[in-house]
DNA sequence: ACTATTTCTGTAAGCACTTACATTCATGAA
DNA sequence: TTCATGAATGTAAGTGCTTACAGAAATAGT
């Protein structure tokens, strides 16, 4: 089926060997036979096979992307940069959506390991689990290929981690709604995995700095639907029957973070002067809503890109800082006061 | 490097073609010696090399999907249908990204061409364009494995379609919006494709049927950012000061319903008293807003997994209808007022 | 017990490429 | 002119699997 490679060279008048040393840019061939090649490639459309091509170099080219849900707002965007930036470095994507059970995450990795892929990327920090005998199967893919973590942090050989200091960032934004005068402050998330961790860490460090109580009343986990809102607004208000007292929230990301401003809404409560708010991943969420909903960017594309350039770097052979810490910056929209002009 | 089908025959003491047909479930090797084999496999870890399977088989097991962006809410939702369903069906997912510059998507799929994917999808009807001559790219490739097409009609031989009926969809939803007393009602839409032409034929159908005018200067093509809502807002605000008069707006996708909602907000309208809206797509956007968005739904994962299945058939080498054709169905939300109890 | 089938297993020839090694061909130095 | 040197090219042996074909073993039919 298709062209071969000894199709080319009887119509080139080589030798298979010097057709395949074209195909690989060997810079043993002289520049006259070069361009006869690949004149008759180019005339008579010849690909070259990939799986014989693999089977003798043993790599396809091919990066594993693993990903609890690619439809996710924040992970579709991680899985959009990360394609981007490998194609750019001629490298393939196969995405695998693996959702959140750990069992299947590591189904999921094991087959990306049988299809001999060059590398790993970890999309979003739910794949590093609390118990560590459940990131086994981390270890266990390091051991054949480089592993890289996006948005999350693992000590290992052969495994690379690209995050934001999340903790640093929550912090900031926490000072940052102290300072506008809001001390009251409901922290909101609604995951456990290692950033949510971090950024939980954040609005500690960050309530303590200004010398205030952290109560752990405050801080709360909704359990819910990532995508319900109406589910999110009765959690909220929940909370404040149950007697928390707030003026600020601020939310592990931005659907908790609308879901405070449709909470607002339905109570009446004005933004940002009753209720500040603040949410994370400076999302399509921040600026679909009224007012604009303040919130922190960590910096997707950059760390995109830096994990991409990290794993070809590690592919070549090079050397590579386990890992590249980034620092997210807060964008003041309307759910909060600004700094400069307090009312 | 890693263990070979030869390892195997060998500690299982049979030949490799035994080996080789357990693994390709070749129903002609006793249960003895299959188990035999397999207790082998499973002792070793071994995993077959998919080169040199794709190399006898000429079948990577692989899809290639075509999409413009999978960070846009929508195709992003699609990538990840179409992967789960490909997945269980035992098909791994390689993701192409192209933009939406015609020449990227052409030269996107020669690249998934020359992977020797076995069937390609492509991913919203961004793909098809308006001059037949571009779409020769489409016609190529379907001369050397089934294309599908998600969200857009093109025929052509081994070419299928899975779609809904937007033109049918958007007239109802006219139908709806004039129904409930808005007359005066503006289109507003944001591309040129196959799917957005056949929404405004059903808006234009819509208004017709109702016996109204369906004039040119009311169907207004935002030319602008998709994500940038202050700039669709400002557009809105310049129909409106340039002379347009109307009570209602209908939307080719959720962004631009959402802009239309912060335009009311902007300029003090009620909703929908002042102002109805109807947006498409029923994404994400359409819940995050107050009032909430009413939206079509275009059925989105039941599509896909048409799509899925009838690529399966296709490869199978089963017979497949060249079109399925689906309905939408318009879910009433705050921004339109419900049929049943108008005031 | 002895064929005629049927079922199972093994041998060997692909599949399309890469690459170590051998060979040929220029080139320039002696 | 001759020979060493190195560049350019060719030969052939992998790479790990599939599968047509042939042969062996098991089963059934008489």
């Amino acid at each position: 089926m298709g062209l071969t490679i000894y199709d080319i060279s009887e119509q080139a008048g080589v030798s298979i060997a010097t057709v395949s040393r074209v195909l690989n840019n060997s810079n043993n061939v002289s520049e006259k036979t070069r361009q006869k090649v690949l004149n008759v490639m180019e005339a008579s459309g010849y690909t070259p096979n990939v799986f014989a091509r693999g089977l003798g170099l043993d790599t396809m080219k091919t990066i594993g992307i693993l990903c609890a849900d690619s439809s996710d707002l924040y992970l579709a965007k991680a899985v959009y940069y990360l394609e981007k930036f490998l194609r750019l470095n001629s490298y393939d994507t196969i995405l695998c959506c693996t959702g959140y059970e750990p069992e299947n995450k590591q189904k999921s990795m094991e087959l990306l390991l049988s299809k001999r892929v060059d590398g790993v990327i970890l999309c979003g920090s739910n794949f590093l689990h609390s118990k560590n005998a459940d990131n086994e199967y981390i270890r266990q893919a390091a051991k054949q290929m480089p592993v890289m973590m996006l948005n999350a942090d693992y000590d290992y050989a052969n495994v690379y981690s690209c995050f934001c200091d999340d903790q640093r960032s929550m912090a900031k934004a926490t000072e940052a709604m102290i300072a506008s005068g809001h001390k009251n402050i409901l922290y909101l998330y609604n995951s456990h995995t290692d950033s949510s961790n971090r950024k939980l860490r954040g609005f500690v460090a960050g309530m303590k700095q200004a010398g205030l109580p952290a109560e752990e009343e405050y801080q709360c986990y909704y359990n819910g639907n990532h995508e319900d809102f109406d589910e999110m607004v009765a959690f909220i208000h929940e909370l404040k029957t149950s007697g928390l007292h707030f003026d600020g929230i601020i939310a592990s990301d931005d659907a908790l973070g609308l879901a405070a401003i449709k909470y607002a809404h339905s109570e009446g409560l004005a933004i940002p002067k009753d209720l500040s708010v603040i949410g994370y991943n400076n999302s399509l969420l921040s600026r679909c809503c009224y007012p604009e909903l303040t919130s922190v960017d960590n910096r997707l594309e950059t760390l995109c890109k830096t994990l991409v350039n990290s794993l070809i770097s590690v592919l070549n052979g090079e050397n590579v800082p386990q890992k590249s810490i980034f620092y997210g910056e807060l964008i003041e929209r309307g759910t909060t006061e600004c700094m400069q002009n307090e009312e």
